[in-house]
RNA sequence: CGCGGGGUGGAGCAGUCAGGUAGCUCGUCGGGCUCAUAACCCGAAGGUCGUAGGUUCAAAUCCUGCCCCCGCAUCCA
């Protein structure tokens, strides 16, 4: 039987605004196992893409006052070009709005209607559209108490498709417990169970008032619901009734990349879906956590940003993708911002990788001249050394064939220490001296153990191998972007080496004022988050007055608050618009933050926080039982 | 009874499904080296694995109760 081909997908991205540190994850990661799995050898199918129907489309749209595919082709755009900076290697960007996706779509619904297992009936219930998604009765009430939702919750009562989900839950209980693989990591694949034990209910499938779709086979008046519809697109990437070679290579996927937050969909309507067609189902959905950034430690460090363009900008690709995959280990939320990826930086890039190369490499060039000489036999070290590495490389692609990445990474950074302590134990400062020929020979071995790990760390390091290949004057191309170019030989050729330039120029971190008192502080903050006076006394509150007040030109939710303090005029953005008028906020007196660090919200600056109660209903701002005069101090 | 995640040496995490010497990165302390991007190497300190009980020859891991934190989204500074 022949191999068959990997296919990976990421969920088609449903955005309104430029690509967060999320998706990014998301997709880097998919992107790093195309990477692995080509340079095995496998045939290899990375898609991703756009999902542009449904009625938040058509409602965006409608706002920005253009036409969905207008907002849609924006959306498109924006993912395309990013996902182009960051050297995202896909094989296919599919958009929902295609005519091969529409024609399998409804191809497929087709049949299911044919099988009976699409039927029509009567829905009868509430609609969310910010989750495009329906709710029981039973969930009313705790949706429309969240004032976030309130607005957007609709009542639907109208004839629709119905899929028969509910028939699938033992088919699906069946599959999971005969492919333990099918959900990973296992807390989710638990979750997932513990869902299907309650049972489904039957699922309505197309919408009668919403107009961008895709209609439902045979009957113009209903489009199809926009999550059904979308997870189709692994299908028509993947070539169903379009290239029959190429669905026969990659389908079913080998791993489908989603966050935990639509596993649901991923994990059992999906599957179920093509178990109602007949199809086989993907090898494993990969569920991983989601990003936090901030929280309260955030570091003081200059700047959080978490903008994963802004990130790839200011460090490079390599930097952001490989501090990301590697920070981050799946089946559980992680913490990511610039200082993070700064320290990885530093400690792994920087450090252990860019300077082994300068130690060794970098030393040699100065020191010889002429290529290295062929090495006939491996002394006694050398094939030590060259053991412990393969060892490393071996664990290495073992867990990332079982998709543990970040785990996966700390064997190419033992790999690294392994290096180092080589080059520790070799000496060739004194060899370069005493005996140049055993110089020669050591610096050979590294050249080669440099090389095959540039090779094994490519799918992180993707920017970099080309750098460090160079360097060991060995620019065949992409051929040499091969597994098996990692293995190490008896017999090692003769090479020259090129300039060398340091790899990862070291970040400086700034100085970071907070830094010295928070270590000269007695105690250290405790787990219940006790605060002294001093630290109190840190924050610094002020009275002023609401001069002024307009809406974000660019968020809802968020109002644009000029303020009279005792330095001058201050500006800052408050997410108040839900509770406020502006013209009631002109003129009352609040408590300001008014030493907190400046930033950016939704591309207005704001220099300062206004305080005030809430909870999840309700918001009421702080302020003074009599006016006093503004710039007053409040303690 | 909303849903979910978590509590493992100073920080951040892995390990928990299939019970059997507590592991990784960073930090701290001491030493080495001087080739290198103030980098590298060696050694050490530091943990009753939230808590109470249960099962077991054996529990971070399985069972039960309790306590505490945190999300429910990236637009609430």
């Amino acid at each position: 039987m022949k191999e068959a081909g990997f296919y990976v997908t990421t969920p088609i991205y449903y955005a309104n605004g430029t690509p967060h540190i999320g998706h990014a994850f998301t997709t880097l990661l998919a992107d790093s196992l195309a990477r692995y799995q080509r340079m095995k050898g496998r045939p290899t199918r990375f898609t991703t893409g756009t999902d542009e129907h449904g009625q938040k489309v058509q409602e965006i749209a409608a706002k920005n006052n253009r036409t969905p595919q207008a907002q849609a082709d924006a959306i498109s755009k924006i993912f395309l070009t990013a996902w182009k900076t960051l050297g995202i290697t896909y094989d296919d960007f599919i958009r929902t709005t295609e005519d091969r996706h529409k024609n399998v779509v409804q191809r497929l619904i087709q049949i299911l209607i044919e099988k009976g297992i699409v039927y029509k009936g009567i829905y009868s219930g509430w609609y969310l559209i910010s989750d495009e998604d329906f709710y029981p009765d039973s969930r009313v009430r705790e949706i429309s108490e969240d004032p976030e939702n309130d607005s957007r919750l609709e009542r639907v009562e109208e004839e629709n498709y119905f899929f028969k989900l509910s028939e699938f839950t033992k088919p699906l209980l069946e599959h999971y417990s005969n492919h333990p693989d099918f959900v990973l990591p296992r807390n989710r694949k638990k979750e997932m169970i513990a869902m299907l034990e309650q049972g489904l209910d039957d699922l309505s499938i197309s919408r009668a008032s919403v107009e961008w779709g895709i209609p439902v086979p045979g009957d113009p008046t209903q489009v199809i619901y926009v999550w059904v519809e979308a997870l189709m697109n692994y299908l028509t990437s993947s070539g169903i009734y379009q290239d029959e070679a190429r669905y026969n290579l990659y389908w079913p996927a080998a791993c489908q990349i989603v966050g935990k937050d639509i596993l649901k969909f991923h994990a059992i309507i999906w599957p179920a879906i093509l178990l109602a067609l007949d199809l086989p189902l993907p090898k494993t959905i990969l569920a991983h956590g989601w990003i936090l950034v901030g929280g309260q430690k955030m570091s003081k460090s200059k700047g959080n940003s978490q903008d994963p363009m802004e990130l790839s900008r200011k460090y490079g690709n390599d930097a952001l993708r490989y501090t990301l995959l590697r920070e981050i280990s799946l089946g559980q939320d992680g913490t990511f911002d610039e200082s993070i990826l700064i320290k990885r930086y530093n400690s792994e890039l920087a450090n252990d990788l860019g300077n082994l190369v300068q130690r060794t490499l970098g030393f040699a060039s100065k020191k010889l001249q002429g290529p290295l000489p062929e090495i006939k036999e491996l002394s006694e070290d050398g094939r030590i050394f060259f053991q412990s590495l393969q060892k490393e490389l071996n664990d290495y692609s073992t867990l990332m064939d079982e998709l543990k990445i970040s785990q996966a990474l700390d064997h190419l950074h033992t790999y690294l220490q392994l290096c180092n302590r080589f080059v520790d134990n070799q000496k060739p400062w004194e060899l370069a001296k005493i005996n140049p020929e055993l110089f020669t020979r050591f610096i050979r071995y590294m050249a080669q153990a440099i090389k095959s790990f540039t090779i094994a760390s490519s799918p992180f390091l993707p920017e970099s191998v080309d750098r460090i290949l160079s360097i060991l004057g060995d620019k065949e191309n992409n051929k040499e972007i091969l597994w098996d170019n990692t293995f190490f030989p008896t017999k090692l050729p003769p090479l020259s080496l090129t300039e060398v330039k340091p790899l990862f120029p070291k970040i400086k971190i700034e100085k970071d004022p907070d830094h010295q008192s928070k270590k000269n502080s007695p105690k250290q903050l405790s787990k219940n988050s006790l605060i002294t006076i001093e630290e109190f006394k840190r924050i610094k509150f002020e009275l002023v007055t609401i001069q002024n007040a307009k809406p974000h030109p660019d968020a809802e939710k968020l109002l644009v608050l000029e303020l009279s303090t005792s330095t001058g005029k201050k500006q800052v953005v408050s997410g108040i618009a839900n509770h406020y008028t502006c013209e009631q906020l002109i003129g009352m007196q609040v408590v300001f933050v008014k030493n907190l660090e400046p930033v950016e919200l939704r591309g207005v600056l704001s220099e300062g926080m206004i305080l005030a109660a809430s909870n999840k209903k309700e918001l009421s701002l702080i302020t003074v039982e009599n006016k006093i005069q503004e710039g007053s101090k409040v303690s």
